[in-house]
DNA sequence: CGCGTAGTTGACACTATTCAATGTCTGTGG
DNA sequence: CCACAGACATTGAATAGTGTCAACTACGCG
């Protein structure tokens, strides 16, 4: 996959302008990027991997993991369309990356935009704040995981609705099984969670990638409860 | 406090040649940096708070911690002699800062690194470096937490002992009540696993502060058992 | 010496996991 | 168009692991 990257990068400077319009207008990444596609579960990079590239989504999704020794996953992050990953100042990869869906990315060489960004204010920025927006991430992340388990389930759920940008219905592109593995429940769990909040009417499931927010304030205020 | 490090980092110029050293030698902060003392228990810095300033530790231990709506208390770092933080890659603070004990600290102003950093090449990578150091403990953090009680205190374990680069024994700064809320145990759980690994053998707990690693194999056995 | 804080220990309740079975959806081939 | 296989998801019952509440102990400081 990497190989392929680099391919394009060297060969197509010129990609399709609807992928640049897309990704433009979420980003540093429009200008310079080349678009790639990945299959769902394909990887996009493994962990210790030299981040010779940055990633920036615009269709699908994408899932950051580690595996540990006794071959529990956990999974990092998720990146939906706009999102940046890859990029974890640092020239070395901490996690794995992998395509949840069929997902389209553009892609960037590290250096060329660390080159860039060195007389580029405005780039520079961009880049100190993907970064400040991944550590955040990673601290909101972090209040999820010590909190009970309905806790976790809707904290992921408003994360989702928020990023998605829609207020009321949101896809999830990801399995119970990715879920869980975010927010370190077993499959199980998670899936009797849901139940029970479409059962209290706080959120529906037309079918159980579909996920309706029905009562947001209740939401709110069972975050904390 | 903030109030108090503006006006030290005008006046004082040229700290005490004996802190200058110490922090030098591990880090970017000796030749532009200030310095100041915290008293046990004292704020650093606030949550929300503009990031005005970056810090090192000196001597002494600090917590970064967020309180939740509900009361409960997540730590998010501890910062040893040599460590810096404050430094969130954004211009706002997403943590509270305080001193575990009796800290001492190097201050510098966000903004005179920043500035220096465009132009010295080193600055620049030194910043870029602690960031990723950052993401790194974030996710190390993240994988103790999906873990069992006795995992997540052997690895809060073995990272101290790392970090203080004392291979058998530890002097924790830290109170046990700081340990739970950084593992997202009670305080109690922290207590009997402390007790557990002392009656199994791998740990001795000549004080309640005072750890010794006596069998490091099994410690690092029992990470992933 | 006595007080207050920090830490430990015990009994019990509760939450999430485990193991197992059942249900549902999707795509494929008959 | 329907039947089937395989993956994904849900549900149930029993168990293990933490949390809760409460009592007790150890230590440092005035």
């Amino acid at each position: 996959m990497q190989t392929e990257a680099a391919v394009s990068l060297e060969i197509s400077r010129h990609p399709t302008s609807v992928l640049r319009e897309q990704a433009r207008s979420q980003g540093p990444f429009g200008m310079i990027g080349t678009p790639m596609r990945f299959g769902r579960n394909t990887e996009i990079y493994g962990e210790d991997e030299a981040a010779e590239y940055l990633y920036q989504v615009v269709s699908g999704a994408v899932r950051t993991y580690k595996i540990l020794e006794d071959g529990r996953r956990q999974i990092a992050a998720f990146y939906l369309p706009g999102d940046i990953f890859g990029f974890e100042a640092s020239d070395t990869h901490i996690s794995s990356a992998e395509a949840i869906c069929e997902t389209q990315v553009m892609v960037v060489k590290r250096n060329a935009l660390i080159v860039r960004a060195s007389h580029e204010r405005d780039l520079a920025r961009q880049l100190w704040d993907a970064t400040a927006l991944e550590l955040r991430r990673f601290q909101e992340h972090l209040m999820l995981l010590i909190s009970s388990a309905e806790e976790r389930v809707i904290g992921f759920l408003l994360d989702m609705a928020r990023r998605a940008k829609k207020n009321a219905a949101i896809e999830l592109p990801m399995s119970r099984q990715d879920i869980a593995d975010y927010l370190g429940l077993t499959i199980e769990t998670v899936s009797r969670t849901f139940t029970q909040l479409e059962q209290s009417g706080v959120i529906a499931l037309p079918t159980s990638r579909r996920v309706e927010l029905r009562n947001r304030a209740m939401l709110n205020r069972l975050t904390t409860a």
